[in-house]
Formats: structure tokens, C-alpha cells, sequence
DNA sequence: ATTTTTTTTGACCGATTGGAAAAATTCTAG
DNA sequence: CTAGAATTTTTCCAATCGGTCAAAAAAAAT
């Protein structure tokens, strides 16, 4: 009972490769029909091993999910910790839309399991919510009113401009097809994101009001 | 041959209100769980009877989605038809904005079915994404260019506008819990809605950029 | 009241689900 | 090479899935 010589050494180099190989499946089958529409078939076939050989590596169809949660919430969330006091306000909120919009074009399938857990309720999720998401949002909210209240930013709500900031950039992974279908082939190819990037610029900057006549 | 006499008098009282039911009920646990993580058992509990009875009043699970989506696809763009150049381009903008806001309040679940819908990628559904809706939004941004053109309103790209409105509203629905989580009890109580509609405005009347020191 | 039609139920079907067990195989260290 | 561990496959299971069918029950029509 000194060295706590119990089992320590369950991480081969197989291993790691093959739960990235599945983690990787998962994803693409979770985003698509979330948790319940999925099937450990379905995975083990995305990942090119059978259903048992899968269930070695991962106990249970939840211990497969609750790590790309967790990951994604994570990754989710550094654009947003990384807004700071550094510079201009509206440079600094300009870049934070940028990176989301990137991540959505990144990494839709991450957007789309997160929506999916977010549509069924986000059970097993909710602690997470309203303590650590909750806690940063709110540091962010105090910053933004910060700048408000020194003149550096149009007075609102905060927490809304947060939530706008996530809603329109998320919708061109979430709602991609969507998208895509109203924009048609010309539209809709790989330049829509510049398009997105473009518009949204504006619109934060200064909404749709007409400039002044000279 | 005549007259055809064939089998016309389906439609008796009770079925129309037990097809209802099944609907609302339908509508409960589809919008959660998505068409594959939904069981007709789910439904038929849902909706107070047996599987086989519902099933005596839908032959099949997608006989009974079907309808929900063309349903809900209609009321969802009713909205948007309304928009037209009876009044200022500003106004209408903004009352566009406060029915979608207001149609995520009255019927998340709708909403939530729909983006169900989207995450999985549309299947047959796509037919009517880029014909009957792509139509319409094609109509509606001619609308918004010739308010660009005549300076009444900021020049930007009008589908991106659409995306951003359908974006902004619809988050209120589709990522409820967390919007509330975020908020807490206190802010994320029912005036969260009319909080949201206040910043929306002011986001799309003028943006962010702070008002000029007189 | 009785016939006819509509509605509901109970039993059941084959396929698929998440998962267990154990044998067979492959890999690796000595 | 060979023992031991790690990996994969085969077989299997109980529960649940979407859906059928015939019989019972309830309504409606006569």
C-alpha cells in the first residue's frame, strides 16, 4: 500500500487511436440524430469495427457521448474567454464573432450535437449550464457593461447580445442545409461564410439604419 | 362508374379530435427527441391510448410526422409573407422581427421540431427547402434590395438579414434551457422574451457603435 | 332492439436495440 | 519461441422497436 501499484497502465497506443477513431464516429452519427435516434451499430460501423470490438473500448452508449460533451462545451467556449479588455470594444466583440462564425464552419458537427443535446433538454448537462457557462457568461456581462457604462459601446442588454452573437453564427452549421437550399449553388458555395462574416460585421457595428444623406 | 361511389365518409367527430390529440402529443415528444429518437409508444402515452389505436388513426410512424412538418412550415413563414412595402422598410423589419420573436414564445415546440428536422439534414424535405421556401425568400430579398437601392435602408445582403432574424428569434425556442440557465431565475423569467425583443431592436434598428457625445 | 359500423384492446410478429460472455486471435515482452 | 496480455470475433440475450391481426367493445344507424 505504498506505491499504489494498482492497475495505472490501461492506455496503449491502440487504444487511444481506436477511441479517437470512434469519438470520431460518434460525432459524425450523434449530430446528425442525437443521442436517442443513434445506434452503437451505427457507430461501430462508421468506425469500421464491429459493435462488441467497440463496446471494449467504450462500456456503454453514454460513455461514448458524455466525453464529446464535454469536449465540445469546452472548445465551445474559448472564443468567449478569450473576449478581454485588451483593445476597442467593437474590435473586440468584431473578433469574437469571427471566431464563432469560424468554428460553425469548422466544426458544424460539433455545433449540431450541441444543438441536439440543447433541443432534448440537455439532461445530465444542465449543472454545467448554470454554474460554469453561467459563471463565465456573467464575467463577460460585467465586462461588456463596462464598456458601456464608459461610453465605448450602445447601451443593452448584455446577456441578449451574448445569446444574438451565438444564435447567428451557430445557424450556418445547425441550419447549414437551410442555408444552403435559400442561397442556391451560386450563392451558397464556400463563399457564404465571407458573406456571413461581412453582414454580421454590420450589423453590429450599426444595424440597418440608412446613412444620412449628405 | 358513375358516381363514384367509393369510400368518402371517413372523417367522423371523434377522429378528428383523437388526430389531434395524437398531433399535440406528437408534437411533445418529436420536438425533443427528433423522428428517430421518438417511439410511437412515447406518442401513444403521450396521447392516453394504446399503440394500436393510434396506430388505427396513423398507419405509420411518418404519417404522423409528415404532417406535423408541413404544418409547421406553413405557420412558420407566415411572418415573412407579411413583410411588404406598405410602410417604412425599417418598421416592417421590425415587426417581422417581434411576430418570429413572439411565434418562439407561443410555439417552441414547433420550433424545436423544425430544427430537429435541420440537424438531420432535411430528408424529404429538401424538395420543399429550395422550391416553395427558396422562392419566397428570393422574393422577399428583391423586396429588402429595392429599400437598399432607395436608400432607405442600409446596404448589406439581404439573404444574410433573413438567416439573422430566423437566428436571433428562434434561439429563444431552440436553446430555452440554456438561455434560461444563463440567465438565471431572476432575468430568465417571462420578461426574458420582451428583453429580447428590446435589444433586437436596438440591434438591428442601430447596432452597437456608442451614440456621439453632443 | 338489433344490425352495422367504428373504435379499442390484447396477443403477437420479425427486426433491431443495448449489451454480456467467452472463445479466438493478435500483439508484445522476455 | 513462448507466456501473458491485449484485442477482436462469434454467439447470444432480454428488451424494445415499428407494425399486424383478430376479436372484443362501444357507437351509430335502422
Amino acid at each position: 500500500m505504498t506505491t499504489d501499484a494498482g492497475p495505472p497502465r490501461p492506455v496503449t497506443r491502440i487504444q487511444r487511436e481506436k477511441q479517437e477513431v470512434i469519438l470520431e464516429a460518434a460525432l459524425d452519427v450523434f449530430s446528425q440524430f442525437g443521442f436517442r435516434g443513434s445506434t452503437i451499430d451505427q457507430i461501430a460501423e462508421a468506425a469500421g469495427m464491429s459493435k462488441p470490438n467497440l463496446l471494449y473500448y467504450f462500456k456503454s452508449k453514454e460513455d461514448i457521448h458524455a466525453p464529446l460533451l464535454e469536449r465540445i462545451l469546452d472548445i465551445w467556449l474559448d472564443p468567449l474567454r478569450e473576449m478581454n479588455d485588451d483593445g476597442d470594444p467593437l474590435a473586440e466583440i468584431r473578433s469574437y464573432i469571427r471566431r464563432k462564425l469560424e468554428m460553425s464552419r469548422d466544426f458544424p458537427r460539433e455545433s449540431r450535437l450541441f444543438a441536439n443535446e440543447m433541443l432534448r433538454g440537455a439532461p445530465g448537462f444542465y449543472e454545467i449550464l448554470h454554474t460554469d457557462l453561467k459563471d463565465l457568461v456573467d464575467e463577460k456581462a460585467r465586462l461588456i457593461k463596462g464598456w458601456m457604462a464608459e461610453g465605448r459601446l450602445a447601451v443593452t442588454d448584455p446577456y441578449h447580445l451574448i445569446f444574438s452573437i451565438w444564435a447567428t453564427t451557430q445557424h450556418y452549421a445547425d441550419f447549414d442545409i437551410q442555408v444552403r437550399a435559400v442561397l442556391g449553388p451560386d450563392r451558397g458555395g464556400e463563399g457564404r461564410f465571407d458573406d456571413a462574416a461581412r453582414f454580421l460585421d454590420q450589423l453590429f457595428l450599426s444595424g440597418l439604419s440608412p446613412k444620412k444623406k449628405a
